[in-house]
DNA sequence: TGTACATCAGTGAACGCGCGTTCACTGATGTAC
DNA sequence: TGTACATCAGTGAACGCGCGTTCACTGATGTAC
């Protein structure tokens, strides 16, 4: 048995995180095989030592999105889901509708990052997509008032707004009308959760 | 002289339509430009009598989106944007909302159906996307009452409403959660424009 | 009205390139003795 | 401890296909006479 039987998994991980990365930035179509690999320190052909297709890797990718937490700061550890609180929904709208979340571009939520794509891709693709939008969903809801009947509707409207304002933010050239835009996505979605009260970007 | 000089024009015009259908339902990388050729009953040489490559093409075909009115119902006429009335922004926000917008995908507004390939391609591209989505929120700013200081950031919310609603109802495959987050957005943006005194899909 | 002509929109074969995928081979590694 | 061995992750050449683009040619059309 040559190799340490973690061997395989971990490099199938640095693949999986290197495409994460890459299909992030440039999508699906745009991004080869070979570039993958190289990005991960290896040659085309082993690519299917790992991976049945490319479409396969794809839908991986977005898996790994979904599996780790959606919007870490970078220097926060992973947020806790099992004890919510409602300074957590909105640490996370501000973190969503933030100037980092637009640039860094390679660790965007796939919910913005990947739309057009996954639209297109297999079912395994969309799935991973609808779990990813059903977890900021819940983090959204564990942060409203728990008798407010109407919580996971407005889950979903602070969802479509965080997606919807930084889709059209990213999408334009105009740096003034994507702040201007995020800023209102901002405040009424803070506004829905009755989050209002601190400001932040 | 021979042909008409329309002919050119004509042929052109077809051409940019057809693809654009073709790029709404399948993205920039996955149509040929024999397809679209084929499409307007040509054949793939003539292509470069009318482009210079696929990408003008493709800044053209997302031009025709924003040239046209993006939410003209199939019965009635274009929206006349002279004599804004409250009414028809809530016939936008109702229409752009709509089952039937969330399934004629070849109509489909562009912001919804071309977002991460409209990031990725060029900035003809881009500038042509930016036009129609301050078209959107034009129209939607039109219809607040003008005495509203908020307008524009209010009109800004509703087209973050409209297209992140849209956009997620259209990735995900389970129809009946398309449909709600569809209907609580729907909801949000009539109460923010004040315009919720109808009900309709 | 009819005919020769010039133009140029459209044709389709060909080119070249990139990329997904395959495959025979290599060589690093852990195990058995 | 040292050596032979079996395994299989990784290599890189090769294949085949599709597609963007080019180009020499065709033939439909409007004009001039």
């Amino acid at each position: 048995m040559p190799y340490r039987p973690e061997h395989k998994a971990e490099t199938r991980a640095r693949i999986v995180e290197c495409a994460r990365r890459l299909f992030n930035r440039r999508g699906f179509s745009e991004v080869s095989i070979e570039e993958i690999m190289a990005e991960a320190g290896l040659t085309r052909g082993g690519f299917y030592h790992h991976f049945k297709t490319k479409d396969a890797l794809y839908s991986e990718a977005v898996n790994c999105h979904a599996r780790s937490n959606p919007m870490d700061k970078k220097d926060g550890g992973p947020i806790d889901l099992t004890a919510p609180q409602p300074s957590i929904a909105s640490q996370i709208v501000n973190a969503y509708l933030s100037r980092q979340h637009l640039e860094r571009v390679e660790a965007q939520c796939p919910l913005i990052a990947l739309p057009s794509d996954v639209a297109r891709a297999g079912p395994a693709a969309r799935a991973a997509y609808q779990d990813q939008l059903e977890r900021l969903i819940g983090l959204f809801e564990a942060g409203l008032a728990p008798n407010d009947g109407d919580r996971r509707d407005k889950a979903m409207t602070m969802a479509a707004l965080c997606v919807g304002g930084m889709i059209l933010a990213r999408t334009i050239d105009d740096e003034a009308l994507g702040e201007r835009l995020r800023e209102a996505a901002r405040r009424l979605a803070l506004e829905i959760g009755d989050l209002d009260r601190e400001q932040q970007d």
